[in-house]
DNA sequence: TGTATGATCGCCT
DNA sequence: GGCGATCATACAG
């Protein structure tokens, strides 16, 4: 894969992304699970059609979807399929590769694998906030680097995580094994 | 190791 | 008014 194909289903790009690394203005490192949505999924913030804080999941593919949740952490997306359709691939955890010094004093802690193991997580280690919101994930500040092909066979999947609609999808995806993953996979 | 709770805001009923 | 694509902290056992 010689980069990421944001023109396909949301499932097939959260398989993709495992592996993958991202970074924004230098900070981040390897994707270690990700989740899919997309419009006919009742979990989706895109289900009920277009509204002010969802809408860039409507647009281009490509392009950062970044969401509030619960009134306070900002949660990474990556928009995909064909412009109009809804879907994206929310970034849960990463395994810290580059910035690590600030993403520890971003987040106030030591522990590397609590640096990016959540989406909330993950947003304030990286910095993530909503001047990201629908921008173009091949500029800066953000720099996708695809997975190398042997870590192919290590991409498990399973049921998503906080959720009270959907719940068994298996839209979840993860590096099986990783110790920076948000909670442990479940079958699913 | 597990269960409860507060923080805090966009969107829905 | 209530409920989230969450997290940190405070407890109980």
């Amino acid at each position: 894969m010689a980069r990421i194909d944001f023109h396909a289903s949301s499932i097939e790009v959260a398989r993709n992304l495992i592996g993958a690394s991202v970074f924004i203005d230098g900070v981040g490192g390897r994707i270690v699970e990700t989740e899919a949505y997309d419009e006919s999924d009742p979990a989706s913030h895109s289900f009920s059609g277009v509204t002010p804080r969802n809408a860039v999941m409507f647009g281009a593919p490509g392009r950062a979807y970044v969401y509030r949740s619960y009134g306070l952490h900002w949660c990474l997306n990556f928009v995909c399929m064909p412009a109009g359709h809804g879907a994206g691939v929310l970034i849960r955890a990463l395994e810290p590769t580059r910035g690590i010094d600030l993403m520890r004093e971003r987040r106030g802690l030591d522990d590397l694998r609590l640096l990016c193991s959540g989406p909330g997580r993950l947003g304030q280690a990286l910095g993530v906030t909503h001047a990201l919101n629908a921008l173009r994930l091949d500029r800066k500040p953000f720099r996708l680097v695809p997975r190398a092909e042997d870590d192919l066979g290590r991409v498990a999947s399973g049921t998503r995580i906080g959720l009270s609609k959907a719940k068994d999808l298996p839209w979840r995806f993860a590096l099986a094994g990783s110790p920076f993953l948000s909670k442990p996979l479940r079958a699913g």
